[in-house]
DNA sequence: ACCAATGATTGGTGACAACCTACAATATTT
DNA sequence: AAATATTGTAGGTTGTCACCAATCATTGGT
């Protein structure tokens, strides 16, 4: 009773999406009890893996409006987890770089995901897990 | 400079929201040209596979909360797509059926989709992307 | 020196999903 | 018969998300 229609289930784009929101509900949850939203973690990351950005950098790497990552470093700086400081050179902009403690934190979350995919995936055995991560590799990076 | 950060495309569960987000807003846009929401092709396709529902039962299939079945259904009739009739039996339900038209306008959005998913799916050969499919699907039904 | 462009910021907006309460009609239980 | 539960319905709330316009400081070009 509770299935699905196997005309829906019989598109891909189906299955991607409605896992993927499953995903994205549980690392929200899993964030959500510190507090935390999807992006802090993407902006952490995004710093840690290719160093100090610009804000408008940060905004088009991640498909972010500029004046959502404004309010998003103010609660990544209030959490200590990120520093403004104006770039000399061109000081309209802000050079942003994350702290020991945002790396940290970052660790942190990707354990938490982790964790969590594993519950995800457990039907898949390892093969299998890593078959499906190289394919959704493939159509993520659209080339 | 557009690139993701590896810390978080090395997470399956990443991928899978961020791929399943391109994939619900390409298909939300797609039937939005028609005023049509996510929940019209799911509630034809509940109707079409598993034949008439009451309106409880319907939304305990989708996950929806049943005042919002009552108003996708309101469209859904309002549409011709979609027919409310008592339920002889227990006059507190309502017997839903879906019409031809229904099952017409659902085959428009299925192979909508289909297209769709075909340049989603575009760096994968028909081997692989049955493969991917296969896993979701394993995914998708955890036992 | 002036003007146009850029970067950060503020303060909104509209759309939408998920949820919740209250209620009327009907069924079921006591 | 009375109390209780279930079903559909109407209406509203909340949080989030993506996006937009206006503003201010700064820079680079002319």
């Amino acid at each position: 009773m509770t299935d699905t229609p196997p005309t829906l289930t019989a598109l891909t784009a189906y299955l991607l999406s409605r896992i993927g929101k499953t995903a994205r509900g549980q690392v929200a949850a899993r964030l959500g009890e510190r507090d935390l939203r999807f992006w802090h973690m993407s902006m952490l990351a995004a710093l840690a893996d290719f160093g100090p950005h610009s804000q408008r950098e940060l905004g088009t790497r991640l498909g972010i409006d500029p004046s959502d990552v404004v309010k998003a470093l103010d609660e990544l700086t209030a959490a200590g987890w990120a520093e403004r400081t104006r770039d000399p050179a061109d000081r309209r902009k802000v050079r942003v770089v994350v702290t020991p403690e945002g790396r940290a934190a970052l660790a942190g979350m990707v354990r938490d995901t982790e964790v969590l995919q594993d519950g995800l995936l457990a039907p898949l055995n390892p093969r299998e897990r890593a078959r499906l991560h190289d394919l959704l590799l493939k159509v993520f990076e659209r080339p």
